[in-house]
DNA sequence: TATGAATGAGACTTCATTCAT
DNA sequence: CATGAATGAAGTCTCATTCAT
């Protein structure tokens, strides 16, 4: 199914933008069609329609014809402008992606200057990430199926979200002096991917849900900044023996 | 897009109804066995690699084509037996459900018998409920995934899980005295929730690890007993101001 | 579903009284089972239920599947005693065919014993045989159709239909002498198969109506007899300048 | 069994409409004529072929396979012009109505400059409505099928038929005056429904002729004529006893 | 470059017919 | 003979990709 070629996910849109394009119709009054902006503005059709398609299918059902014709860019366009279906979808992802880590990055931002302890700094992390995943449920869910049968979309989404992750760990461990568990690091790691593991589900990211929605968001989320802070600040005795 | 359909195994149990009529009990012991068994075994056959192929591969490239050729039965029976491919997956369901449900009742009832305190319980149906998941995973994933397209698998999934994780409340809550927490059975659920969405973020269940797998199984269930423990016995202060 | 087992008021049931069924449980000390009458049994239920399948489906939706399922006799059976599916087809013609030259034969022996001058034979014969065809209407369509595709079939349909047809005009040529038209022969043959086109088409035989059936099927009979009489008995001076 | 969906020749139309935009009138006489030509020739010979093998062939042996075989049109060109199966048929329909329509205005608009009194406007009737239908005999019989089992189709016939046979009705009842039976409207429509009746028979329109085909043509429509002026022009009492 | 018609492999499904039991 | 599971050719339809204009 996929074309396995790997591109390389980037020279491809930028060795573009440089280039001076000629209008076609140069007869007609105005010779100088804008033909960059044109170009630019539909590149920006496709990518955004393509987006949005994504996100309101299964990927079995995202087809080309169908980008064509909400984009109003011609297949032969598609074709020009990126190797195949796998292409565009990795371009897709790229732009996304960038989207979120600027996203991620103002929002962790904020927190960081308010210098909180852990006990509000907890939920304010678990609201922040929780309101994050929901923003972008949509583009997550469609890339994390992608992800199943195309490797390279699978290995930028996991490398964004580890770097991800990684950044919200960073936050939080500027507490450490107030976590009790013996190694700080892993705890707060462990506590990340245990929040980041519950807000995925219950989001439906990675298909369906199974047996959830029948929770309440708020609830969920404060029960998870409280089983967090019970698992960071905990009395390491009270489940011994 | 799916044929809607209720399963109902037809097929199933058409080839054991005799059309036509013939005395019960008409004194041959042995009723027309060989050619049940030589339909039973290209039934299994084709059950089993149906089964398989959908764990190893995404839904869209599950094809009867493929089924026919690696279980060595024609289209045409497949077709005789169910049908079409959406009355295929769902049978296929239907075996794998009953097979996890009385694997899932077994576990719980050693478990229940040794009737542990909460401090030892918890690890243990941590540690039980990880083997499970870990043990159907394959078919787990694969199920997951077309329950996104076929309502019907969706619902019996739901219906499967849901029962499935309130056995495993049950078993807990017989230590509700415990349990610190104003309500234990929130609590437990709570928490069993917790414990799910962990353990199929790192099986890959419903789609891809897009960040794990870089953790160690058994120390994840450790942390999973801890951070359960934790909650369920805490001391509520601690987390206050 | 269907048991239809409509016996069939023929030869082939009248063969049936006089031999002694045995119970079906009667120990099996007696070998002899019957199983001619058996097999007529199958065979009858086969005809009567694929007949019976013919008038309700089209052609391409009559399959020997439904016709097995329907019909309580299997596949293999079927193809024991038929050749296939044409060989089927044609034995239900003939059946049919040889039921309906009775009934016909029968309505036009009362009709003739009666003696009627033409002005009350004429109507009496439009309305027999607009009863007989209406009768037939669902095995005359069916046969209509196989009749486009199976020349066996066409060739039986139209000789059943000429000698039919004939019956009925010698009939009316009984009334030779009332005839004004030079040619009664000729006159009273136009006459009928105009008759015959009508009722066809007014019932659908050989395809759909494109335009009927808002007349009254009442009036038709009537418009035909009046100008089937206009024609037969008319002053061919009328029509000239 | 049908797509149910009306035609609206979308695909038709849809290859006119430029997808980008465009000054409609930017300055080029031309406009991408080449590609038109091409795409009109195949889709010319697309609808050709399919309505040439429509009328050889029984409805359920008329595939697409054979179409994109004979037309030298890909199966994807054709689901590219069309939704389908159905919807090729019924654009195939579209196109020959209109076309029979316009043959008909004009005959008919022959037959009513002539002034002709009833005696020998009937026949000239006869003869043209009889030549109308010879020469779409291929064609009418293939769309009489396909209506059996295409709701849109037989509408679009029944509408077309409806019309048709009013147009000859109007232009019979012109010679109102000259009819002596009591109802003109009824009597003339009466009269026309024999003859398509009879002209279909004839020419196996609505599927094969059971008993015809021996009779001559001009014979017919004489007798047809014949007999529709003594119904119209005869004197009622003469079948009266 | 842009366009979109054309292509054809491949998916699902049906059903007449065969054949082992 | 009866049975019905098995077969596979053939049909409809989809969609990524190519290519002439």
């Amino acid at each position: 199914m996929l074309n396995s070629d790997i591109p390389g996910r980037k020279s491809l849109t930028d060795s573009k933008r440089p280039s001076m394009r000629q209008t076609k119709k140069s007869g007609d009054r105005f010779a100088k069609e804008p033909k960059q902006t044109r170009s630019r503005e539909s590149l920006e059709r496709l990518l955004t329609s393509a987006a949005k398609l994504l996100t309101e299918k299964k990927y079995s059902d995202f087809t080309l014809q169908e980008v064509s014709k909400v984009s109003n860019v011609s297949i032969g366009s598609i074709y020009n402008r990126f190797k195949g279906k796998d292409d565009l979808v990795r371009q897709i992802q790229q732009r996304e992606v960038e989207r979120m880590d600027i996203d991620s990055a103002v929002m962790i931002n904020n927190l960081r200057r308010q210098q909180l302890p852990l006990r509000q700094l907890m939920p304010a992390v678990v609201h922040g990430f929780a309101e994050f995943l929901r923003k972008y449920r949509g583009i997550l869910r469609a890339l994390m199926e992608i992800a199943i049968v195309d490797e390279v979309v699978a290995d930028t989404g996991r490398k964004h979200s580890v770097q991800n992750i990684g950044d919200y760990e960073k936050l939080l461990l500027e507490c450490r002096d107030e976590i009790t568990q013996p190694n700080p690091e892993r705890a707060v790691n462990f506590v990340f991917r245990l929040v980041y593991a519950s807000l995925s589900r219950y989001l439906g990211l990675g298909t369906v849900d199974e047996s959830l929605e029948e929770g309440d968001w708020e609830t969920l989320l404060d029960d998870l900044s409280d089983v967090s802070l019970h698992y960071l600040l905990g009395n390491p005795d009270q489940i011994r023996e």
